[in-house]
RNA sequence: GCCCGAGUGGCGGAACUGGUAUACGCGCACGACUUAAAAUCGUGUCUCGUAAGGGAUGUGGGUUCGAUUCCCACCUCGGGCACCA
């Protein structure tokens, strides 16, 4: 039975001893730990006052959203990983801000409203007691004099009034856009709102709803949001995130000309009753359609337009369109799609051509039909795109799907791609591109007669059919050219992997391509190892659709043929990358070489009550109209039901005495509008207000922006699940604010790292419902604050996932324990003798370990490194008092509780926490005498201690005195001698 | 599918720019103290072998005097994005 188990026994441990005698205070955890937190608040020991002189550093953790559950374990190891840092700030010297407050609206609570009908602000009230009382127990050192609160009017008038500011340039309109619609509990639903196409609440399916909403136009910044990521210190996986989430890609604009029926040259029926002068009738804008692609060098095997079904031109092309009924049923279909249909077809594409209009490819003039499908997205792009589906999977996909044309273009060239690295694969798959890869531009018209001179291909010179074996035969691949029938096929079947070329084969012999006698595919060795060029076999393939063999080819993605070669009007691209042939391409058929996102308009409303209230009147006469700033803030008024009306407007919209107002512009009658704000708009800012949170004419001052925010942040940390979008919307905040000169930075952070969650016993999520949750209340009580954040640091490293294990405590539990005995050890000794040399130096490499590692957040190995000191100090006969002293500091940052109150108790009245972190001492980090591993043949056969620095004569000579390296050297010729210094000799025989 | 990250004892995890693999902690075993237990302290704890010695850092190769670390291929797990042309 473990003691510590028994809660109501929180100190188990009843009397220590040190030597023989003495017998020592007992180590109270509950007892230290409060006296010194209401000590630290007494003296105000962690606020700081802006202006102050010399070094600032301000360090940051998202603010935490006080749910009823009260606080998370996960919640104090993010803490505590800043509380050291900025603990360690504080100790060099710095004036550090380490500030605190409540992201409190959001939906929980309101939900909560709903059920209990309990004010949402009196919950919030509740729990941010609560959640403060807990922070506080713990022993962070925020300065609580800047507290924020969300909700609290006083700051979220600026949240409105940046809000206004943004209306004033443009940047915050209202607009109508497809949102997720719950048509049970008919109110509108953020994303996370909907699991698996399912109304979080209800169950009920969602569907996609248009609605008028507020909406923020950060897709103007999209461009400097991924730009300026150089700028600033953030992990990569963060930076990948942002850069992911932003989508920024360059891509060629191509404008493919539209035709009717009556200018189709290949189909040969016309339309009865079309009118001579149709054609007239298509405007000069829509005689064309305008596609975005990045693979504009593969535009040769563009077969066919797709459309998103919202495209502007279909509606505009209704005259020309023979089968409207058709399409028009199709575009209704879309709309009404349910999500969960969606999802559930996956990847099953659909589509109607549009039948009467088609388009020319400009690269080769070839007429191809247009497409709507709602596999092209509206919002990116232009909406169309040219389909290639010889190299685009879901092209490839559709065009099966619907038989359509399916063209290869190119093809990489074999042989190396750069210097040093052979190309890997024989024949590439075809829809990835080649990072570094020259390409073949291949653009058959299938099985036509050979044409006898194929592009350039190294040096751009016309090469014959045996100047093209020659290119393979160099690279050391076999080719056959068959020429037979009329045609001829060159195929080549080769993977690297055993089980995909086997698999190859064997879908050939299934086909009855090849013969199975030729390649005995069960055997394992057989064809297997070396690279094997097959003939088709030239009769069946004639026999076999032509359709069927591109099918196949693309199916494997490593099987190619070229038939009759290369297509002049596209040799010239021969040999170019698919970068410098795209902006060739893009440039020879007038199109242009652009810039797109993915990145979309904020979704700034929201339609029920616990949020700010935007800060808009709609007037009848003067249409939309902002609150006058002097009007700030725009209270949320008190409601009776917080459940959103039948037709899913805001609760606030029946509170027609506070809807009803007059316009300020008029002063006729107005109303004024009933969305709030997202959950993301108080904490796009807040960081900003801590630096003069009680500010009532700005949302922070010049004075107190110029002084912690002069470069930013110094450094950010929070959740991996905030640094997309929590981290986008305050970087696009911050630069409008900065634009308008109101913050001296153009980048919020400087630096921004995430933590790792923590999972409960079992690698399992904690939650309420299993009940496997951890309440840090009860481990605070039981073991004490500072064993529980030393625990936390200690469990693994700080970046990662790690699971709670509340058998493993105890260990973090025992070296705090030992931190206490020896301190009266220290203060017992009655002569104050010096340290052992040893122990200096294991002293002065933890300060340097410690100093190092908090910077890289490597908390696990710095409290490893101080358990190794005090195992180290257990067995030191005298352990000097001031030595003691700075171990004591560097443990300050991580257990501020016993380190204060062993420091007084060894007669400091300074705080340790305002004292001078310890510098370690160069010379003392130097062992005098070191191990030297020898080795022979790199096999260790003895080890040897020499003085530090030693050199290789010397170590040599040392080294061959060993008698078991003597055994191993016996009859041997010594060949080399490796030394490497302090380290190891490597005799090699 | 794509993009990241990670695979080391019974467990959480260490290992600097390639240089004694398994630090530190949990657990376990034995011992000291104790009437006894707890706590504390000490010793041991990858594996085969009596030993000398050999084998182990997901798997298979490579580079090197020497590889957990570098290169190549593959397997497994975790996370993020997901029709973004």
């Amino acid at each position: 039975m473990k003691i510590y188990d028994n809660k109501k026994n929180p100190s188990a441990i009843k009397k220590t001893r040190v030597g023989k005698e003495k017998k020592l205070k007992e180590y109270n955890h509950l007892k230290i730990e409060h006296k010194w937190q209401v000590e630290w608040e007494k003296k105000k020991l962690y606020e700081v006052k802006n202006g102050t002189k010399g070094k600032r550093f301000y360090g940051l953790i998202e603010f935490p959203y006080p749910s009823g559950a009260g606080l998370h374990v996960g919640h104090i190891r993010s803490n505590t990983a800043m509380d050291i840092i900025t603990r360690k700030r504080r100790m060099e010297g710095y004036n550090v801000l380490y500030p605190i407050g409540w992201d409190a609206f959001g939906l929980p609570t309101e939900n909560y409203a709903i059920k209990t009908g309990i004010q949402p602000e009196k919950v919030t009230k509740i729990n941010t007691d609560v959640f403060r009382k807990q922070l506080k127990s713990i022993g962070f050192g925020f300065d609580w004099s800047r507290e924020v609160n969300t909700t609290d009017p006083a700051y979220y008038k600026w949240t409105q009034w940046i809000f206004l500011q943004m209306y004033k340039k443009g940047l915050a309109y209202k607009a109508k856009t497809n949102i997720n619609w719950c048509p049970s509990c008919k109110i509108g639903l953020a994303n996370e709102e909907v699991v698996g196409g399912e109304c979080e609440r209800c169950g009920t399916e969602t569907t996609k709803k248009v609605k008028e909403q507020w909406m923020l136009a950060i897709t103007k910044y999209a461009d400097r949001l991924d730009r300026d990521l150089d700028k600033v210190d953030y992990l990569e996986k963060i930076k990948v995130g942002q850069r992911n989430w932003i989508g920024k890609s360059e891509g060629s604009q191509i404008k493919f000309k539209i035709i009717t029926s009556g200018n189709f040259s290949s189909d040969p029926r016309m339309r009865e009753d079309e009118e001579p002068d149709h054609l007239e009738n298509i405007s000069t804008q829509s005689d064309f359609v305008e596609v975005f692609t990045t693979r504009a060098d593969t535009i040769f095997g563009a077969t066919y337009i797709v459309l998103a079904p919202e495209h502007e031109l279909v509606a505009k092309l209704k005259p020309q369109i023979t089968n409207w009924n058709e399409v028009k049923e199709y575009i209704t279909e879309v709309k009404d799609k349910k999500d969960i249909e969606r999802i559930a077809e996956e990847k099953e594409k659909t589509g109607v051509e549009l039948k009467g209009i088609k388009a020319i490819n400009p690269a080769n003039n070839e007429e191809i039909s247009i497409w709507i499908a709602d596999y092209v997205l509206a919002t990116y792009g232009t909406g169309a795109v040219m389909a290639v589906p010889a190299h685009d999977e879901r092209d490839y996909s559709f065009a099966k799907k619907y038989g359509l044309p399916i063209k290869q273009s190119i093809m990489p060239v074999y042989g190396k791609s750069t210097e040093n690295e052979e190309f890997r694969y024989a024949v590439s798959a075809f829809v990835r591109r080649p990072s570094d890869g020259k390409y073949l531009f291949i653009n058959s018209k299938q099985f036509n007669k050979i044409s006898k001179v194929y592009g350039g291909i190294e040096k751009g010179e016309s090469i014959t059919e045996a100047g093209i074996r020659e290119v393979f035969e160099e690279t050391g691949y076999k080719t056959k050219l068959v020429r037979d029938l009329g045609f001829s096929i060159q195929s080549h079947f080769y993977h690297p992997d055993k089980k995909i070329y086997r698999k190859l084969v064997s879908e050939l012999v299934e086909l009855e391509l090849v013969d199975d006698k030729k390649y005995e595919i069960d055997q394992e060795e057989v064809l297997l190892h070396e690279e094997i060029w097959m003939t088709l076999d030239e009769a069946k393939l004639v026999i076999s659709e032509k359709k069927e063999l591109h099918d196949f080819e693309i199916l494997s993605g490593k099987f190619c043929f070229i038939d009759d070669g290369i297509l002049s009007n596209s040799g010239e691209y021969n040999n170019l990358s698919s970068e410098e042939a795209r902006e060739k391409i893009t440039k020879k058929i007038g199109g242009k070489i652009v810039t797109k996102y993915k990145l979309r308009d904020w979704v700034f409303s929201r339609q029920r009550y616990w949020g700010e209230p935007i800060p808009i009147i709609h007037c009848d006469k003067c249409g939309i109209v902002p609150v006058p700033e002097k009007d700030l803030p725009v209270l949320l008024p008190k409601v009776k039901s917080y459940k959103p009306t039948d037709s899913g407007e805001s609760p606030l919209s029946i509170i027609s005495k506070w809807v009803n107002t007059t316009c300020p512009t008029c002063g006729g009658k107005a109303k004024r509008e009933t969305d709030t704000m997202p959950n993301w708009a108080g904490s796009s800012w807040y960081y900003l207000r801590y630096a003069d949170p009680k500010n009532k004419k700005e949302f922070a001052s010049k004075k107190a922006l110029n002084y912690w925010m002069a470069d930013g942040v110094n450094w950010y940390n929070g959740g991996m699940e905030h640094v997309t979008l929590h981290l986008l919307y305050s970087r696009f905040w911050h630069k409008f604010l900065y634009d308008l000169k109101l913050v001296p930075t153009s980048e919020p952070y400087i630096k921004r790292t995430a933590h790792g969650m923590i999972l409960a016993e079992g690698g399992v999520k904690m939650s309420k419902s299993i009940g496997n949750t951890i309440d840090p209340k009860d481990i605070v009580a039981t073991y004490g604050a500072d064993t529980l954040r030393i625990y936390e640091m200690f469990i693994g490293p700080f970046d990662q996932t790690v699971s709670w294990s509340t058998d493993s405590i105890i260990g973090s539990r025992r070296f705090i324990e030992k931190v206490w005995r020896q301190s009266f050890k220290v203060s017992l000794q009655k002569d104050n003798k010096k340290s052992s040399p040893q122990l200096i130096t294991v002293l002065h490499k933890t300060i340097k370990k410690i100093t190092e590692d908090i910077e890289s957040m490597s908390y696990n190995t710095a409290i490893s490194s101080m358990m190794v000191l005090v195992n180290e100090m257990e067995k030191a006969e005298n352990i000097e008092k001031k030595d003691f002293k700075m171990f004591l500091q560097i443990l300050a940052p991580f257990a501020p509780h016993i380190t204060e109150e062993i420091w007084a108790n060894l007669g400091e009245k300074k705080s340790i926490h305002k004292s001078n972190w310890p510098k370690w001492d160069k010379k003392k980090i130097v062992d005098e005498m070191v191990k030297i591993i020898i080795q022979v043949n790199g096999k260790i056969r003895g080890e040897m201690m020499l003085e530090n620095n030693t050199d290789e004569e010397k170590a040599k000579k040392e080294a061959l005195k060993n008698k078991n390296v003597l055994i191993w050297l016996e009859g041997k010729e010594i060949k080399r001698v490796i030394y490497v210094k302090n380290r190891i000799i490597n005799i090699v025989v």
